[in-house]
DNA sequence: CAAAGAAGTGAAACATGTTTCACTTCTTTG
DNA sequence: CAAAGAAGTGAAACATGTTTCACTTCTTTG
């Protein structure tokens, strides 16, 4: 035998493949799915369109990472505003100001990941990225009940509420087109309005 | 000149008119977006492919009308109810029960209509037709405001995230591989979700 | 440095639709 | 029923990407 991936090749090769999910998702931040195809992508890394597929069996596959690398960030941030204590309503606050915050800073590419229309085949991949929010939320109002802070409801449901009215109320405001609105005044509204969807402090049980 | 539209022509032209949109409507609502390629839709109206082009100029402008008739019906219903009378809490969960069980009652036309990955192109057509149930809400959050019904708010904010709520709610039971909920809890769930989303009642000015 | 095995290239092939167009059929009129 | 104008046909052309592949370049080993 004459060749042996060494170390530094298969450095080299991570590091190319890292390469390329970083300039996916650039291009995304930058021009939305419109200037995010696959020969654009491997332009912006540095290498050609065929030596890509070696790294990424299909686009699909290849923007499954890309949601994942786009959200994880985001995701973890929230979780850690939900795990930072205090009692539900106060730790619905926090994660829903989070989010909305984190979103109006990087819009463009917040947009990419919550709204802005895509292949259906690619869709498929970003709707997963919504799960980890629901859950969150799930854990919260959960904890909540257990506590006798909140009313006894379909946790599921009000959690899937919540992560519906957040991208719905926010997709306006992060359209590439819209012009600028009351940031802090739109946080606050939409921790508002999630806090009271959760419905009054329950009867204190004797 | 030989040959003059006569009445039996426009009327036939439009009935055919009509058929391409039945057609297509019926397409989406059995199979979805997969099923309602231009050539299905063709041959379900009875015509060829091209006879479609001459009444309409793109696939975009059929959907559009194919949304608009799709959607128009569930809209009027849902005006209907918020026309009703009764205060502000009243009438919208008159609106989120009427929205929520005629969508599960048609689910695949629902599911296509609100959440089904689709084109970009088309994803935009689709995306005009959720401002008129925006504004619906938005009609009767300004007015429950005006009574003194409900405390000063944003009223588009709130009525965006209603929508968003009540949609992303729908979703999970509306996909084809869902399994089957209890659709009236549901139903119950959502539009509590959403009253008690408008804040407790304002105290009486004096 | 020759041999072997990978990785990289980029033009061409493919895939998957939508849209067009040369031709045919139908409808109307005189 | 001939002439003229539309409507209808459906195979072919187009559009718009993604994906492949024959070939080249690079890396490693003995």
């Amino acid at each position: 035998m004459a060749y042996r991936r060494t170390e530094t090749v298969v450095a080299r090769l991570a590091e190319t493949r890292e390469r390329i999910v970083t300039a996916a998702l650039k291009l995304v931040a930058r021009e939305g799915y419109g200037g995010a195809g696959i020969p654009a992508i491997a332009a912006e890394a540095g290498l050609s369109t065929g030596a890509l597929y070696r790294y990424f069996p299909s686009k699909a596959e290849l923007f499954d990472e890309v949601f994942r690398r786009g959200s994880q960030r985001e995701i973890d941030v929230c979780a850690e505003a939900a795990a930072q204590g205090g009692r539900a309503r106060q730790r619905l606050t926090r994660v829903v100001e989070v989010f909305a915050r984190r979103a109006l800073k990087g819009r463009r590419l917040a947009y990419a990941l919550l709204a802005e229309p895509v292949d259906p085949l690619i869709e498929a991949e970003r709707l997963r990225y919504r799960l980890p929010y629901r859950d969150i939320f799930i854990g919260i109002i959960e904890d909540g009940m257990r506590a006798g802070e909140i009313a006894a409801q379909d946790a599921l449901l009000t959690a899937s509420a919540i992560v519906g009215a957040l991208n719905e109320a926010l997709i306006g405001p992060l359209a590439p087109q819209a012009k600028k609105t009351d940031q802090e005044k739109l946080i606050n509204g939409l921790a508002l309005f999630c806090v009271q969807a959760l419905g009054p402090m329950p009867p204190r049980k004797l």
